[in-house]
DNA sequence: CCCCGGCCTGACAACGTTTTCCAGGCTCTA
DNA sequence: TAGAGCCTGGAAAACGTTGTCAGGCCGGGG
């Protein structure tokens, strides 16, 4: 069930229905047997076939064998909610997204997934859809749950609702950004040399004229990059035009207005750098039917993070390692939930330059 | 907590380590407050509490401003495990994915999941990476969890381990893939029709000589396109060669070896009929290394299933519709849920030919 | 003035499991 | 043969929540 947000508890979909629902005061979900049907058809005690089912010593194997004979004809299975609430841990840990269909998200979730399940432990996931109110829902539900930890890949950019979660115990790791107002683990890609070192390969290689079109600023990664963009023009002593900035969302409209605006004029840029891949594969894009209309000289293009297919395409990119932060984080909640009591660390994971053609194009003759 | 397969219980990591650490008997989850914390710090009683946090009716304004406030002190948040256990719905449905990494399965569980959402309900996924084994751990884990519904891309072929828990009241719907063994609701891609089209699409083009490499015939989806290739060379009076037909895994490596045979000998195939996103990648880039080094004819490519940036690069792909897969199964397990009672029904989603360059190549003056 | 009906409120028993604790019956040894 | 253990099984109490039901209080009508 998904919660509103701050208050405890409100009224939802879920309420509505289950009330209206409700007539008889036994649940017994649909039909379940219990330990106490197959006690009670194995001819044992309650106690004997919880042993049974959970390979504690101490059975007779004849007893043994007429508990498993119970329990297969009945099909039952144990309530591992019921046992939760008794053991107080339930070996699930949450995963919250911010775009399940991101390739990017798929390949660091699929990681995550590999050490959970390397620990015995479940993994729960959900995104968060880069709305910042739905990652808070989902977090909190899983809080709920009562997911032994957490790792959160941030919409938002103020996380102090999870600090009640984390003092009551809930294990947690902000990975790809950093959290927001609070204090903790986070493992992150470098950004911002990333970033630097892809623009200095543009200027290597004659541009003078760079356009940088990124992610809203407000989301950490994208200001990163934006801050090794600068950094590298000012490393290499050339000026930036203001006009060649353009942050914003990733939305294919809205980076071709920006890209489209950064090539017209007398003096347009000669090479773009992308700030995310939607940004890269959006350019790609116009490049390509741009070079097809035999459209002014070829555009230089570097784009951070990697694409697929972008070795075909011959796109120069600066590849992150989607599987390594995933398994970082993973590995760094499961230290927590280990008992490691350290300050909270922050990890960064090194970035590639892939040259594949896309960036090393020379500036056109009106350079 | 991943189970290990068919008898009920045996002991698993997660396990050996709970046993291991407990040494209290009381769990209390780091260390929760409960209602009965609540309660006692408001000065009311229990059952207040719990109406407060669930938003009925019947509470003075006055009581529930001191239990609020309560609330916010203590950082109390309703143990949904437990309230599970009293109400019998976990208003929870289970993905069981076949690998998260894949942009196709990411897709599909975005759909799935904002429908999840609009019906108020949590959803829990995680993948099996192909492994029929992991597949039922996995299922078997979420029905343990006792959710509501399961929705199952296949990676076995045998699902009759989910009979008891059908009967048991746990709503299944097997999307992409139908169930082995076992009659079930199915939401699929018209793998047949696709690719009989696309392999009609190459012959209309003048190909006689068409190769198909697609994943092993094991797996139902890949079964079907290779029906449809026959059918669509049967149709047209063409002859198959067996050596034009290379089912199997579909790793770069041995993708890659089933082209260059074909392609080499007196006859060359002079098309491809790529049989899934994998294969499609991985063809694309050994043509375009072909190309590149000027080696023979040009080969048509036709491809099931979209690629990324494959309308830059002009691969001509049967496309499906996964948001629509997993939509529709997705509304499929709700009805369910909200207790449709019909037989066990078969949806199947239609492809479309997107023609983009690659697929019309005419054969080569070998041919 | 009393009684009735309506509101709030809280005590108590579930839900299905694990844990603790104890009671038998057995074997083994002195 | 008796006593001391051990093995096996069962009863009862938790875990944190919700459903049921009864009691207390208030106001209004008879």
């Amino acid at each position: 069930m998904i919660r509103r947000t701050a208050p405890a508890g409100t009224p939802t979909l879920e309420e509505s229905r289950t009330v209206a629902e409700t007539t008889r005061s036994a649940p017994r979900y649909g039909n379940r047997p219990t330990m106490k049907d197959v006690a009670a058809r194995a001819g044992v005690g309650l106690k004997t076939v919880s042993r049974v089912v959970n390979g504690e010593p101490g059975v007779t194997p004849e007893t043994e064998r007429r508990v498993r004979e119970a329990v297969d004809a009945l099909g039952f299975r144990r309530n591992d909610g019921a046992r939760v609430l008794r053991k107080g841990r339930t070996a699930t840990v949450g995963l919250v997204l911010e775009d399940l269909a991101d390739p990017f998200y798929g390949q660091l979730g699929r990681a995550v997934e590999e050490v959970a399940r390397a620990h015995g432990t479940l993994l729960i996931n959900g995104s968060s859809a880069e709305d910042p109110e739905r990652e808070q829902e989902l977090a909190l539900a899983l809080c709920a749950r009562r997911v032994d930890g957490l790792i959160v890949i941030p919409a938002g950019d103020d996380h102090r609702y999870l600090e009640p979660e984390i003092r009551a115990g809930v294990a947690t790791v902000f990975a790809d950004r950093p959290a927001g107002l609070l204090d903790a683990d986070a493992v992150l890609s470098d950004g911002f040399g990333g970033a630097r070192e892809g623009v200095a390969h543009l200027i290597a290689h004659g541009h003078r004229r760079i356009g940088f079109v990124g992610d809203r600023p407000r989301i950490h990664t994208a200001a990163e990059r934006l801050r090794g963009y600068r950094a590298a023009m000012e490393d290499a002593g050339l000026p930036v035009d203001e006009r060649w900035v353009a942050p914003g969302p990733t939305d294919p409209r809205r980076v071709t207005e920006a890209v489209e605006g950064m090539l017209a004029g007398p003096e347009p840029v000669t090479a773009l750098f992308a700030g995310n891949n939607r940004v890269t594969v959006t350019a790609v894009r116009l490049l390509a039917a741009r070079t097809a209309r035999g459209d002014g000289a070829p555009v230089a293009l570097v784009g951070f993070d990697d694409v697929e297919l972008g070795d075909v395409l011959g796109v120069t990119v600066i590849a992150q390692d989607p599987a390594a932060l995933g398994r970082t984080a993973a590995e760094q909640l499961f230290r927590r939930l280990d008992g490691a009591a350290e300050a909270p660390r922050r990890v960064v994971i090194g970035t590639r330059l892939l040259a594949r053609g896309s960036g090393e194009i020379p500036p056109g003759p009106s350079a």
